[in-house]
DNA sequence: CGGCTATTTGACGAATCTCAAAGGGAGTGG
DNA sequence: CCACTCCCTTTGAGATTCGTCAAATAGCCG
């Protein structure tokens, strides 16, 4: 299993009260299948999912059928916050490898929220995170073509997750197809892959099968056209943990 | 002074206390003029804004100068949020009319859920509320023609803000003009004008100087092929409020 | 070796961009 | 009250990006 929330270190130091709160959130652990759907849209909603392992997804789509897929979760995220908020679920939650994932009810969040003020402002920092996510994808679906957009997303994955090769240039697996790229990028298969041998032939990405390595990611940044941009740290109006 | 927070009111009955404790919240109100910009993208965070009075506008940019309006904000909003996760601000907070606005400093929300978990919870639910108005923008920019995101937008704004006229129709004022309304939906301002024509002649909307009547809301919500969300209401697991 | 699915390629069409210029409307100074 | 200016809206024509349709190729699994 991996470590719960560790989002949330990102923003300060978790005393080890604290750890243990947020391992105790996430209730019993269930598998599911590629492509199995985790929580259907329009699902009443009663709490958050944790990913322990495995890529999942979540996407919304249209009267006519069609889909966008909104975020790729990676283990460590909270999936289906945003539902919080409304009456019936506005995303679909789908595996997209095997994974491992487990319900938070929202009562336990009530109960994080009453007794760990600290915890609760990571959380709430966690979402505002989220949001410039959003934000940096409607700016680059906006105002960028397709070769940005699948420049903007590669360099994301690779920040997140890419390590070290064998030939010393750092790389990382990519289990999503091109279809799935299509629809959490905006466009069509078709133009995703000769997005993908545009970026090949400009010497900036090589593939072999599903591994992706960025030859050059300074230039995939500077396409994209924006910052890299870097957590809060430090904060000073951060509560005390009340609990020792 | 508009209501301060009144967001917060659609998820919950606020108690006395709590509409009070939130009314502290804001600093001293300042008035910006049409254009003025409140907090530039990259400067330091240390709180978020709350719109009293007027319309404003979140927007980031790219390296090569290129705009993308991210948020309309109206009267009750507050504003820069997402930037608290952020060692600089991502977002650039305009006034578009005249605007009057105020700070609320980190230091006072840190107060805020160290001793009001239920208002904590509200600000973290509102959180979440605009991660799916994000999240919408994205559905509709990614899957949408130009002409489905201008239904999309007018019908936002209809919903916030238009009144019954003297005629028995709803409409409102636009105070943003079609080059706004461009950097808005991520299109350029030729088309906007091409695709406002496009809703006049197909009989869905009226506009007059700044005026626009929505004449068949139903029709455009179709248009856009998503559904109206509904918030969540009675939440049972918010928790109680400790000050009485 | 099939049979399936995903990737790749080509040709053509549609949506949107770009460039350029012509109207319109509101405010200003004469 | 008119002429002028500025900014915004509207229109037209041609270029580009991206979508659509169709089919060939490649990779994987049994």
């Amino acid at each position: 299993m991996t470590t719960p929330f560790k989002r949330f270190a990102a923003f300060a130091e978790l005393t080890r009260a604290e750890r243990s709160a947020l391992q105790d959130l996430p209730g019993p652990p269930f598998s599911f299948a590629p492509s199995q759907v985790i929580r259907h849209e329009q699902d009443p909603v009663d709490g958050v999912y944790f990913l322990h392992e495995g890529w999942a997804m979540t996407s919304a789509s249209f009267a006519d059928g069609d889909r966008q897929i909104l975020k790729i979760h990676l283990p460590g995220d909270i999936m289906g916050a945003p539902s919080l908020a409304l009456d019936r679920a506005a995303e679909t939650i789908t595996a997209v490898t095997q994974v491992v994932a487990s319900k938070v009810p929202g009562q336990k969040l009530g109960e994080i929220f009453a007794r760990r003020p600290r915890l609760a402002l990571l959380f709430f920092l966690a979402a505002q995170e989220e949001r410039v996510a959003l934000m940096d994808r409607l700016l680059v679906m906006g105002r960028r073509s397709a070769k940005e957009s699948l420049a903007f997303l590669l360099l994301n994955l690779h920040d997140q997750l890419s390590k070290p090769d064998a030939d010393g240039m750092r790389s990382f697996d990519l289990p999503l197809n091109q279809s799935e790229i299509a629809d959490l990028l905006g466009i069509h298969v078709v133009h995703v892959n000769r997005m993908f041998r545009a970026l090949e032939s400009d010497g900036l990405i090589t593939r072999s099968g599903k591994r992706i390595t960025l030859t050059d990611p300074a230039k995939l940044q500077a396409l994209t056209g924006l910052p890299k941009r870097r957590l809060a740290r430090n904060i000073p109006w951060l509560p005390i943990d009340p609990i020792p």
